[in-house]
DNA sequence: GTCGCTGCAAAGTCTTTGCAGAGAG
DNA sequence: CTCTCTGCAAAGACTTTGCAGCGAC
């Protein structure tokens, strides 16, 4: 087997300490735990999608159709929970921005450019060359993102 | 030396090669060659910058102030030079969608996260393994993109 | 001359913001 | 009670589109 990896099902971060977290985030700031912010933080933890603001919205809605959240809720919501590096936002191209939970766990993507699936990965040979670039160009680097574009293998089939 | 390269002043393709491949193009199309389609052209070729359309076209404003080139024309002319493959673009993440002259060669980008400058480099053991990574997962690739944030040398200082 | 191109302004899309009432601490 | 949060609708930012006249071929 090789050092690539695209299993991720082994969490490291489980709900509960997720939801913790994000509470003493919320109270060191004097913000409050709201219905609203508790959903948009569960619904994005029991997607494995990578999210738009719009389709998470649309997400909640079909799982708490009481609710009732504002699509405005979820962007100030999003934007709460990036700035705080709990989620992380990427651009796929077409698809637009994107969102997915967990900037600890640093992985790329490769996205199939036919029905739009996205596979994750990590390498560790890429991951240092990265590191050794940014330094020999006298560089700080402080994050980085890969994206691969192509036809998936259901869609070669 | 190291096998990074970030020297991309002997251009393999000089502008009136460029031009005449666009003139094929809009031919091969029973499109037009018109002043504004050349100048568009042309000041992308200028320009070492990264543009975004509206910089794109504040730039042509500046040296053609006769012209009166309007907006939609540098969307209308990005769009068809992408779709032909003469220009490709990039999400560098604030800093939102910009364009590049020359999908051909392939290049990768650093991003200053303080200045907002962008350093290209290429390197080929990262190329080998995005080759081998998108194999291994039974993917076909078409095209891959990968961005390093960071302080940049200047910045630093 | 024909038919595509252009600038303009209007219309779309996506995202942010102001506000008054609701609700967490 | 206070002060933040929310949904709503309006406003913004960015991009696309319809149209009538212009211009390349």
């Amino acid at each position: 087997m090789s050092d690539i990896t695209t299993n991720f099902d082994d969490r490291i971060v489980e709900y509960e300490q997720l939801l913790s977290d994000f509470k003493a985030l919320l109270k060191s700031n004097s913000l409050k735990f709201t219905i609203q912010r508790e959903v948009i933080l569960e619904t994005l933890y029991d997607s494995d999608e990578h999210l738009t603001p719009e389709s998470l919205h649309n997400l909640i809605q079909e799982k708490f159709p009481d609710l009732n959240i504002g699509i405005a809720t979820v962007y100030r919501t999003l934007s709460l929970l990036e700035d705080s590096n709990m989620v992380t936002s990427l651009y796929f191209g077409a698809q637009g921005k994107k969102y997915e939970l967990g900037a600890k766990n640093h992985h790329d993507h490769l996205i199939c450019t036919n029905c739009g699936c996205i596979t994750e990965f990590v390498d560790e040979q890429i991951e240092e060359r990265q590191d050794k670039i940014a330094n020999e160009l006298g560089f700080k680097m402080q994050d980085h993102s890969m994206q691969i574009y192509g036809i998936c293998k259901n869609c070669r089939n």
